[in-house]
DNA sequence: TATGAATGAGTATTCATTCAT
DNA sequence: TATGAATGAATACTCATTCAT
């Protein structure tokens, strides 16, 4: 069936397991977690349920591989922003860097912010829910005011949601993608000023 | 098992539909819509599944109606909105509302916003969709710069997400709501500014 | 809802037992029996299943009294072949006879016709196996050759099927009625004259 | 439970589907399609109802895949006959064939004759209906007198009815078969010369 | 003469998972 | 590196029937 002559079949050897995280990732973010089965998995790889059992140990486990491998540049810029200090400049940087490794990992995001409810449930749900609270620690003043905070986590959650809620906007992708970053900017300043007045 | 002497048996009756649609909503923004079986919520009830079929016709039914029931006067807001003329006194005054309304069905909103994918295949996801689409035409000036229209984007997503994802933040909760209140229409005020300069 | 000013609901009363036999004839006749639900009786009568109930011990007991009602004249016609004379005259009068009761009973027989496996297990299955070995008795002739025995059966089954199979066939309905009707006089005929040779 | 010294389990190796279509036959024929459930069939076999779905994608599946397999000779018969001229040896010669192949597949046409109120709903429905036509457009003289034309037909039906309404007649079963044919080539033949009076 | 509310037993179907080969 | 065959547990949904009112 998926067999060719030129080969097909050779290329596919050794990246199944690569295949398997594309396809997953797409079908995940596509219909949610719940909704997309193993069985679509593999008819769409062209190979039997068992299979994909021979490369993960469960369902989750698929969710979790992707998960970590989309999301180490973030841990790793979480570790980064822990060792800085916390200026205005680090945390403008934090949103700046932030909001680029979103975009390496749209599908991923748009799945985390479309499926909380099962994620919560998952494993991934309680890395997830550290990582943003070590971003939170370094964008948001405990002693700020309660609004000043809250402009912080608006501009975490712009950033997250600007990549797919602002498709319904008219207009140049690349255009909106940096207001996305400049309103996200403009939040945390906003918040920095009103708790580190000049 | 559920029949007691003094009646709690004679009290449920007539209001069954009612408690079906309070547990399902429970239910529901608990663990997520999928997650949550029919059987799962008769047994709360102590009644059968059938009992869940003789009120509603299908799963999909017992959301639909708790949707109506509840989301009646985020409607009625929007129907109003769309007759006042664009001021900034508008914008902000639908925030302000906006954000009572929303505090009135807190429970369907958090399942809405945690459930989207799921969501979005079902019938009240489009309505839904239109709703959204109906506010952001009262704030969002179309002419605006692309940040002013993404602030009032987040102004919306601010009030939304304000009411549980602020419950890590500590702090009295109805100071976090004004708070919250205070960022959207912080936002939309901006917003306006930007494309209205005096 | 179904109340109108002019009293049908009025009219109405008094023979919601026959309107339900007619309305379970049709559906049973359309559908199936098992297909037909009570359900579906009840609401293209505009009350509940519950009112079926009142009329009726269960749903089987609605099919038995229809069968009852529209094949008296058939249990009739039996029982005056019985008294009579195994000849030719006899055996065709019959025959002309049935034809008749049949076309006053045609949603009902297309009904046994085309549910035989599922009448088979209920109480009428039986009274009909009866019948129908009655009217084998009256025509078929014990001693006559094997293939005249199966002409006089072919007989009683090109009665029973010319009423719906013979739709596919153009012409005129009374003409293929009547044409059916040669057909099966001639067939015990045949049989008749070839164990009785002149 | 079914597991034996002697190997019984692995002889059902690579026939399971083989197995699932002749006990449904089997259990289709004698209780009918609807009053046959999975469980039961799966019971029958002693496998889980989701060994079923392994096999068939659907109950309707596994009856179109018995049909299939058990008709093919007489869709070849009717291939064959619509190349044939419209003469009297082909149309007994067709009559003939039919019969044979219709002894083949007993149990199935026993099952489309007691169960088809359920079968027109079926896919297998109009598959089955087309073929009667092919059937008919063969034997059937278009011009020729309407009694003639419903000779005809009764020929099919009794060779479809010979099989099992003939039960309740005694005789040596081989003998009944062979009458059966003779009052079915006797009827077509009439009907010829009919319309073709030497 | 009906209805409103409910039940218990059932149905077809789907799913993640397992394991011998 | 995979597959073929199967399972156990679950799911949404339907049905005939009951009974107090």
């Amino acid at each position: 069936m998926s067999v060719t002559m030129d080969g097909t079949k050779q290329q596919r050897r050794g990246n199944t397991r690569q295949r398997i995280q594309d396809v997953a990732l797409e079908l995940f973010a596509e219909q949610g977690y719940e909704k997309t089965s193993l069985r679509e998995i593999a008819e769409h790889l062209d190979v039997t349920k068992a299979a994909l059992y021979y490369h993960f140990k469960t369902k989750e486990e698929i969710l979790v591989s992707v998960f970590e491998d989309l999301t180490r540049p973030i841990e790793d810029l979480i570790e980064w922003g822990k060792g800085q200090p916390h200026t205005l400049e680090t945390k403008q940087e934090i949103v700046r860097r932030y909001h680029a490794a979103l975009g390496a990992a749209e599908p991923l995001f748009r799945f985390m912010q479309e499926n909380q409810a099962t994620v919560r449930e998952l494993k991934i749900g309680d890395t997830f829910k550290d990582r943003m609270r070590g971003l939170r620690n370094i964008i948001i003043d405990p002693d700020a005011a309660l609004a000043d905070q809250i402009r912080c986590i608006s501009a975490l959650f712009t950033l997250h949601a600007g990549m797919f809620v602002m498709q319904d906007i008219e207009g140049d992708p690349r255009k909106k993608r940096e207001a996305v970053l400049e309103v996200a900017v403009d939040l945390v300043t906003q918040a920095h000023r009103g708790s580190h007045p000049a």
